[in-house]
RNA sequence: GCCGCAUUCGUCUAGUGGACCAGGACGCCGCCCUCUCAAGGCGGAGAUCAGGGGUUCGAACCCCCUAUGCGGCACCA
């Protein structure tokens, strides 16, 4: 196997069963991912469970089916395995065990038996002076005897990094050039929990090393602990691989993104009606961009384009008037076949189903007029039913009074009459266009009156193909009702 | 409070010492098209490049200070 025409490039999200990724979260999934597809290198799916207080019953579902909706296929994970798994950290207990127990007999950690209620009162007592709260290293200067001691009465422990007190660490972020952080700024952080849970600090580390990922990739608020990383992978004599810290994402309030900002998830995002075409279009051009023009980008362009010395160093506002500009973009996009098909399930939802050929018909008439899929159902409300409800005084336009709107009705209904079926749209325009001449009226006005008689709105699908997708039977039934309510 | 990161139109961004009295996109406004609404086309408003000092013949781009915003300071990730 040849060295050079093969990527040894490894990219992996890690998000932790906790809930719905959102916007935040996925994107960096997508950098992962179009990292790894451009260089012809593996994405990886990892799950970081090492909190069993903050997991949800069904997070990892929620995460797989938002990595399956916007189509960021994986290559090594949970449910597909891979040579470097297992992909739950659950399940790597043994693995973080040995691993911290090293950094013990070397002096690079330490046992801690320091009660909650000690952490506790410790930090209050900084709070009250006004000092950073941090780990006060009392078990760090324990003597022999008094571990002895502890040992022997079964304490509940914990392991420590001991993190020097001179000094300070860099780390090279290929997004932010060289980040530095002085040692005595960092905390002598947990590394093995006492129910043997690891944290994140040492998880990440021994991961990132065992699953051999070449970059390493997450969001900036990570920045604050890389020393702890860095100092893990020095004691563990191991080659710190390429970190890259990206901007957050933010909410209208500049705030990171959260619930408070609304639908933040991506599956809310999907329920509503977004494309995933849209969402990755968005997504990517949130902190990275390519050019000083190109705006839409397809999957296929992203993977060919995306590069990481491309990537913004601000954070950036998530967007939402450009992600419905997008989505209508899209939506316009897609043929008349794949926009009825898409639609179709929003129709069940909202408990007014339409069958296929009729909203493989209605679909060309609302296509360029979506922002979302969901808005399609309200357009579409005037197809079910019988009647429709609406002021009457609405047949009236501007200009016009109660006799000429229902002389436009009248002369409505004489050409349409005629028509066995309304499929001719063309010849039914012209026709009306002239019974419109006839009266004199303007064709905003005879078409608008129709329009009101036969959608219940002012504002509708164009015309002559409402008139199609309701039939030829319920139209007139609507216009003569209309005239009737004009006396 | 301490530490860190960031700072170009409202928003996403282009820009790496002269091609920038700063370009594109979304949004906004106007006109055109038009049976309504959209879509589309054309045009417009919108950024003293956070502020102040330097360096330089020349700075959005380099250095320093300040301000503001955000992030972190858990046996959470």
């Amino acid at each position: 196997m040849s060295q050079t025409t093969m990527s040894d490039i490894r990219v992996r999200f890690a998000p932790s069963p906790t809930g719905a990724p959102h916007i935040g979260n996925i994107r960096t999934a997508l950098f992962d991912y179009l990292w790894a597809r451009h260089t012809g290198g593996k994405f990886i799916l990892r799950i970081e469970d090492t909190d069993q207080a903050r997991e949800v019953e069904n997070g990892l579902e929620l995460i797989l089916e938002s990595l399956r909706f916007l189509g960021l296929d994986w290559d090594e994970g949970p449910d597909v395995g891979g040579a470097y798994g297992p992909y739950r950290q659950s399940e790597r207990l043994a693995i973080y065990k040995e691993h911290a127990e090293r950094l013990v007999a070397q002096g690079a950690a330490y046992y801690c038996y320091c009660s909650a209620e000690r952490l506790e009162r410790m930090r209050r007592e900084q709070q009250a002076r006004g000092e950073r709260t941090q780990y006060d290293y009392h078990c760090r200067n324990l003597s022999p005897q008094e571990r002895a001691a502890h040992e022997r009465a079964g304490d509940p422990k914990v392991i420590r990094l001991a993190v020097p007190r001179e000094g300070k660490t860099t780390l090279r972020d290929f997004i932010h050039g060289d980040l530095t952080i002085a040692n005595k700024d960092v905390d002598d952080q947990v590394l093995l929990k006492s129910d043997g849970f690891p944290t994140y600090h040492l998880a990440v580390v021994v991961d990132d090393h065992l699953m051999r990922i070449s970059h390493v990739m997450r969001g900036d608020d990570w920045v604050p602990s890389f020393p702890k990383h860095v100092l893990l992978y020095q004691a563990f004599g191991w080659e710190i691989p390429p970190h890259g810290h990206l901007p957050n994402v933010l909410g209208p309030d500049k705030k990171k993104l959260s619930k408070r900002h609304g639908a933040t998830s991506v599956l809310q995002f999907r329920d509503e009606g977004y494309l995933p075409e849209a969402l990755l279009n968005l997504l990517a051009r949130l902190g990275w961009s390519y050019d000083d023009k190109t705006e839409i980008f397809s999957r296929a362009r992203l993977i060919e384009c995306f590069t990481l010395d491309k990537i913004e160093r601000a954070p950036a506002t998530f967007d939402r008037d450009k992600l419905d500009w997008l989505n209508g973009y899209y939506i316009r996009e897609l043929t008349d076949d794949a926009l009825a098909e898409r639609l179709f399930p929003f129709f069940e939802r909202a408990r007014r189903p339409l069958d296929r050929a009729t909203l493989r018909a209605f679909a060309p008439l609302i296509k360029e007029r979506l922002k979302k899929l969901s808005d399609a159902v309200a357009m579409a409300d005037f197809l079910f039913g019988d009647e429709v409800e609406y002021d009457a005084r609405l047949l009236i336009g501007k200009g016009m009074d109660a006799a000429s709107a229902r002389a436009a009705l009248r002369a409505a209904q004489s050409v349409l009459e005629k028509h066995t079926t309304f499929d001719d749209e063309a010849e039914i325009e012209a026709e009306l266009r002239a019974a419109s001449d006839r009266l004199g009226m303007k064709y905003a006005q005879f078409f608008g009156t129709l329009r009101v008689a036969v959608t219940g709105k002012t504002v509708s699908p164009p015309l002559m193909g409402s008139l199609r997708v309701v039939g030829r039977a319920k139209t007139l039934r609507r216009v003569a009702r209309a005239e009737a309510s004009l006396v």
